[in-house]
DNA sequence: GTCTATACCACGATAGAC
DNA sequence: GTCTATCGTGGTATAGAC
């Protein structure tokens, strides 16, 4: 195999991209638990030994393919991000724009075969979600800079949300990102259930943004009042034992 | 749902219980892939062959576990909202009353320690999450009628938004929502990374409402106008038409 | 009927011989 | 780089004790 290209370096290479294409596809599939090493190597046609060769055992082959895609993609977005302060020139960074510096970036990844394709971003969700310690350790620790990152542009982007709060509304952003995007299958249910087109992964980054926005922007929660956020708490219940009570709710 | 209701049921409930906890538990902290009969057998002191015997086997174990938790959780649901649409008398529900009513039968659980406790929300998220298709399937299937009725309610509450709209938001309030309550561990990052509180869980379902309240109340997106929801997606220099000022960009 | 001890078989990960 | 042996672990099945 591989007799025309350089020596070794070559096959070399195949061989690694082989299994981090086959580690994606099922990661993306099963989670990293639920993929096996055989799995792997049966895809990629490679032996079962040149995992521990190449990466020393499975961790390091997932997180190696992890950091193939995350890598250029942090990278793109912190870019992309530095861009839009130097277009601002001092002013302010718009919400939309610092959502933008997350978005783009995957957008032009999800369009790229070579560096991801459609599966990217199903990628990207899955291993936010993935409940292996050890891609969740690796996640936290490698792009805990990148992170930090956003977390100041946003504040600058949104003074008026209070730093706390503003952390907290990052969280449930990411949420909201990850499980959408890792539910590639759970589209197909929304979609039965009710006729719904199936999007594309471009349409709903564009569905995404505007209620993450909104949400970013929310009145601040009112902890004051219990009843205030999530209408009257303990009204229903009362309303079994006293049934006259009911009529009158409001 | 096939509960025994013969005489010598007590210690069976026991032997039950203690299974059902230790795999809630273990669950909770490894997923399902990541978690085997052997470790829940071994927390829950009783012997391998009795998820066979009770349950028929993993599966049967795992969503067995789950149902006990979310069947009371969804029928609180879809009883509450129906208090709230017969005290609306004829009213369209609000929105905060829907989402209400998806939260408050959730938090009153994690208060009861009978229950699910302090453990429960993290249990909801997780099952969310969870990559297994056993679990997914599972889901899917047994409450997609509650996720119907849920459909409706805040098809009701949100009448301006267009019903294809709405149910992608849905799908990014789950997605915030399970993520948020799965984390448990990210809590721990976020708060080491930014000096935050830990919240309590009614805390962070408070924080967590106005959230999604704004979110699904957002303008909708433009699809005519690439540049609308993101900026502008290839030129980060300029929002606009205008390339005038890009000068300095470059 | 409930629970236990134990056997089984498939599979996965790793290490060492080639 | 590959092949293969090995050992641990996984879920499941059975036979029998209470």
């Amino acid at each position: 195999m591989a007799r025309n290209a350089s020596p070794d370096t070559r096959s070399n290479q195949d061989t690694r991209d082989r299994m981090f294409d086959a580690a994606e596809a099922l990661f993306i599939e099963r989670g990293f638990d639920g993929t096996s090493l055989r799995m792997v190597t049966t895809r990629a046609k490679v032996n079962l030994a040149a995992v521990n060769y190449h990466f020393g055992g499975k961790n390091g082959l997932f997180t190696a393919m992890i950091a193939r895609r995350f890598d250029t993609l942090n990278d793109a977005r912190v870019t992309l991000l530095d861009e839009y302060r130097r277009t601002a020139k001092g002013a302010p960074l718009a919400c939309e724009h610092v959502l933008a510096a997350m978005f783009v970036p995957a957008m032009q990844l999800a369009r790229d075969p070579r560096r991801g394709g459609r599966d990217f971003l199903r990628l990207l969700g899955r291993a936010y979600v993935d409940p292996s310690p050890t891609l969740r350790d690796f996640l936290a620790e490698r792009y805990a800079p990148t992170l930090e990152r956003f977390k100041e542009a946003f504040s600058e982007a949104l003074p008026e949300i209070p730093r706390r709060e503003l952390i907290w509304r990052l969280h449930f952003m990411m949420g909201a990102l990850a499980y959408t995007l890792a539910g590639a299958d759970t589209w197909r249910l929304i979609a039965a259930l009710s006729a719904v087109e199936t999007p594309t992964d471009e349409l709903l980054l564009r569905r995404l943004a505007p209620f993450l926005v909104a949400g970013l922007r929310a009145p601040l929660p009112d902890f004051a009042d219990p009843g205030a956020a999530l209408a009257a708490e303990e009204r229903p219940q009362r309303t079994a034992r006293n049934s006259e009570a009911r009529s009158r709710a409001a």
